[in-house]
DNA sequence: CCCTATGTTCCCAA
DNA sequence: CTTGGGAACATAGG
C-alpha cells in the first residue's frame, strides 16, 4: 500500500520518536516475517528509505529492512494494552511500541549485516532523478512507460497510483513505448515526477482504502488525485471521460483525450 | 460467487 | 535477452 510518499512520511516520523533510543525487547508474533530475534539493549542509530524500503540502523552494525508491501503499517502505541488485529511484530521501547500490522502477511522483514552494500543502484525520484537519467536507460527500453516508471529496478519508490497521476500530469499515455519519448516528454515526465511525489509527501500520503501514519492519522492527497480510481468520471483538465485499462495486472487510470 | 486492492516474484510464452 | 501475461502470496470489502 506505501509508496514512497508514504515511507517517506514513515521514516521522518520515526526519526521523531525513536532516533536514539533503545530496544527493551521485540516480539516476532508472525513466523512468516522469520525466526525470533533478540535485539535487546539495542539503540536505533540511524532511519533511511530506499525507494519503498525503510532501513533501521542499529548500533551494532545491523540494518532492519522492512518492506510494507500491500497492507502494512507502522503504529506507534504509547498505550500498552492496545493490539490491533493481525499485528505481526511488536519493538518495545521505553516510551512506546512500535507495531508492524499487516493484514495480508505480505510484508517482508529481515536484519542485515551489511552497511550499506548495494550492487545496481535504481534512480531515487526526489534524489538524482534526472531527464539524462530517463534518457539513458529509458533510450533502450521498448516497455509501456507505466511499466517502466513502476520497474523498482530502474526508479525506486513510483507504485501504481504515483503513476498514473504522474503520467496525466506529463500528459503521457501508459502505453507509450519508453523509448519513444521525446527529450521534451522526457523533461516534463521527470519535472511531473518531482512535482507530484513532493507534494504528496507535503499532504502527508493518499489514503485511499487503509494508508495512515505512524499516529494512525489519514493523509490528504486522495483529495489532489485527478485520475486514479475516477472511472467514468470527467478529467479535470480536459473534461473527457477517464478510461481505465489493465497493464501488467494493474488497474490503469487515464485521459484518453490528453494523455497521448 | 464475482471482482478489486497503494507490491513483488516466479514461471512460461512469444 | 526483452517483454508481457498470469498466477501466487493472504485477506478484506464491495
Amino acid at each position: 500500500m506505501p509508496e514512497l510518499p508514504e515511507v517517506e512520511i514513515l521514516k521522518r516520523q520515526l526519526i521523531q520518536v525513536i532516533s536514539g533510543a533503545k530496544i527493551l525487547k521485540i516480539s516476532i508474533l508472525d513466523e512468516k516475517l522469520g525466526p525470533p530475534i533478540n535485539l535487546a539493549g539495542r539503540t536505533i542509530i540511524s532511519l533511511s528509505r530506499k525507494g519503498k524500503e525503510l532501513h533501521i540502523g542499529l548500533d551494532d552494525g545491523n540494518t532492519l529492512l522492512l518492506h510494507l508491501r500491500m497492507t502494512g503499517r507502522l503504529l506507534w502505541q504509547e498505550d500498552s494494552a492496545l493490539q490491533l488485529p493481525h499485528t505481526r511484530f511488536s519493538i518495545t521501547f521505553s516510551h512506546g511500541r512500535l507495531d508492524l500490522i499487516d493484514p495480508r502477511r505480505f510484508a517482508h522483514f529481515k536484519v542485515e549485516k551489511e552497511p550499506i552494500g548495494s550492487h545496481t543502484e535504481a534512480m531515487d525520484p526526489l534524489n538524482g532523478f534526472s531527464v539524462r537519467l530517463i534518457g539513458e536507460t529509458g533510450r533502450k527500453k521498448k516497455l509501456p512507460i507505466k511499466s517502466f516508471l513502476t520497474n523498482q529496478r530502474l526508479i525506486a519508490g513510483i507504485g501504481n497510483i504515483y503513476a498514473c497521476e504522474i503520467l496525466h500530469a506529463a500528459k503521457l499515455s501508459p502505453l507509450r513505448k519508453t523509448c519513444d519519448l521525446s527529450p521534451r516528454e522526457r523533461a516534463l515526465l521527470a519535472d511531473s515526477a518531482t512535482a507530484i511525489l513532493s507534494k504528496a509527501i507535503a499532504c502527508r500520503g493518499t489514503t485511499v482504502s487503509d494508508w495512515r501514519d505512524l499516529f494512525g492519522q489519514k493523509g490528504e492527497y486522495q483529495d489532489c488525485l485527478k485520475v486514479y480510481g475516477r472511472k467514468g468520471e470527467p478529467c479535470p483538465r480536459c473534461g473527457a471521460a477517464i478510461e481505465r485499462l489493465k497493464l501488467a495486472g494493474r488497474g490503469t487510470y487515464f485521459c484518453p483525450a490528453c494523455q497521448i
